[in-house]
DNA sequence: ATGTTC
């Protein structure tokens, strides 16, 4: 029988290496005994580590609690922070970005009007710091994106061939535990971190056979039409209609199992107190923030090379070359310069990068449009602006209180074609986007809408392997 | 978000 983290803490052990260390000793010399016996060991040992430090099974144990425990980082008063759209955000959210303004670390913050509560900075989160990376505020889904290209075909055909293009988004997208049954090479496994990082080594196999899938929650590919809107466009395109695929997906295994490493890391070297303990930061002169900030940027690029590889497949099928391609991350941190021009680390925890000039692509839900914007730069949101519509109610409350006829009913009027996805996915669990939109409107300019017209989710393939 | 827990 296997221990838990639980049952250690239930004799006493702290979060941290020790219990970490336990764990391992029990389960690699002693998991044919009975939990009650293993737990009367390590009862014996936490009682009196000094007796067990040189004990060849717990010497190990006993040694780590006998270490000093790390002093508790103090905050400091709150920083002040902007916050667009206050009326529509949750209390929980707002609370988290209080606490994520009184570390000490913090130089800098905003909220954005879709943000709601998550571990540590909230959704909807910027945060810059100096000198240091905040694993919890980059996101468990490092790298997650948008990519959206466009094509000179009539979007007309989408209605007529309606067959056709959801076949091709069953064909070449995969959602769930499903993968292709032949991964395509991808230059990102010639990364050179895949070799230089002990954690890294172990994830490219898996990378590997997931690489071009998309995974779950919110993630979609979709065939939708763009209305460029915006004469003047860095895109290079006439203002109309566009035949367009939008993708939205993040950098699978390969980030999560990053995000939770490192995240792990960062809390057992930096202590904070229990309503900021998920803030901890890896100082980017330490050897173990600057591991995370390559994992995290070969796992930024792997989830781009991801979408590339959507958007190759769909090209190929449709016999197209598109006019033009749009992708930004919205999980991620970057080194940025603020108005003083000091560097400083700037995550964005589902945030779209919106400096002057700089395009991004903020989607609604499957039945409302996603927008084609051009970041203005302002200092006040650190240059960032929301990374979708945000969820009105949680997964829990739509499932129970969204009916599918509901869903199916306004999918129909809207003239959406829709293959997986549950009810918390459905558009009314989430806000308006045009609401958000204007609450935005100091922080992005817009050159174009898309609207969702064939929308593939993540369905039963969470279950089912597909091939 | 994630083969969802060391």
């Amino acid at each position: 029988m296997s221990l838990t983290g639980n049952d250690l803490k239930g004799i006493g052990f702290q979060e941290g290496k020790a219990l970490g260390l336990a764990l391992q000793v029990m389960e690699k010399d002693f998991s044919t005994l009975p939990v009650a016996d293993q737990l009367s060991l390590l009862k014996k040992v936490i009682t009196d580590p000094e007796a067990y430090q040189h004990d060849v099974n717990f010497g190990v144990v006993a040694s780590q609690l006998l270490q000093p425990v790390d002093p508790i980082i103090a905050l400091e008063p709150q920083k002040a922070y902007t916050v667009y759209g206050a009326e529509g955000i949750e209390q929980g959210a707002i609370g988290q970005m209080q606490t994520a303004m009184r570390l000490p670390v913090t130089v800098g913050g905003a909220l954005m009007p879709d943000a709601h509560q998550g571990y540590g900075l909230p959704i909807g989160g910027v945060l810059a710091t100096h000198n240091a990376v905040i694993p919890y505020g980059v996101g468990v889904d490092i790298g997650c994106r948008m990519c959206m290209t466009l094509y000179a075909m009539p979007a007309a055909m989408l209605q007529q061939k309606t067959d056709s293009f959801k076949k091709m988004l069953v064909d070449n997208t995969r959602f769930g535990i499903a993968t292709f049954k032949k991964p395509q090479e991808d230059a990102i496994f010639d990364r050179q971190e895949f070799q230089d990082l002990n954690i890294l080594r172990g994830l490219k196999d898996r990378a590997w056979q997931q690489i071009g899938s998309s995974g779950g929650g919110n993630h979609f590919v979709e065939f939708g039409v763009v209305e460029i809107t915006n004469a003047i466009n860095e895109l290079n395109v006439p203002v109309g209609q566009y035949l367009a695929v939008l993708s939205h997906s993040g950098s699978r295994g390969l980030g999560a199992n990053i995000a939770r490493y490192y995240t792990d890391v960062a809390m057992n070297l930096c202590k904070l107190p229990a309503e900021a303990k998920h803030l901890a930061w890896l100082d980017l002169d330490t050897e173990a923030g600057q591991e995370y900030w390559l994992a995290m940027n070969l796992a930024g690029d792997y989830a781009s090379a991801c979408h590339h590889q959507i958007h190759n497949r769909l090209a190929v099928a449709l016999g197209e070359t598109p006019l033009a391609m749009i992708e930004n991350h919205h999980n991620f941190a970057w080194k940025e310069k603020d108005a003083q021009g000091r560097e400083i680390i700037v995550h964005r925890k589902g945030a779209t990068p919106a400096g002057k000039g700089v395009l991004g692509i903020i989607p609604g839900s499957m039945a409302s449009p996603g927008f084609i914007v051009r970041g203005k730069g302002l200092a006040a949101s650190i240059s960032s602006a929301s990374h979708g519509a945000g969820r009105l109610m949680s997964r829990t409350k739509a499932k129970a209180s969204i009916s599918p006829a509901a869903v199916k009913a306004m999918l129909q009027h809207e003239g959406v074609e829709l293959i997986g996805a549950g009810l918390d996915e459905a558009p009314m669990a989430y806000k308006d986007i045009h609401q958000v939109m204007e609450y935005q409107k100091d922080l992005v300019d817009t050159l174009g809408t898309f609207m969702p017209r064939i929308v593939r989710m993540c369905g039963d393939e969470r279950f089912q392997e597909v091939d």
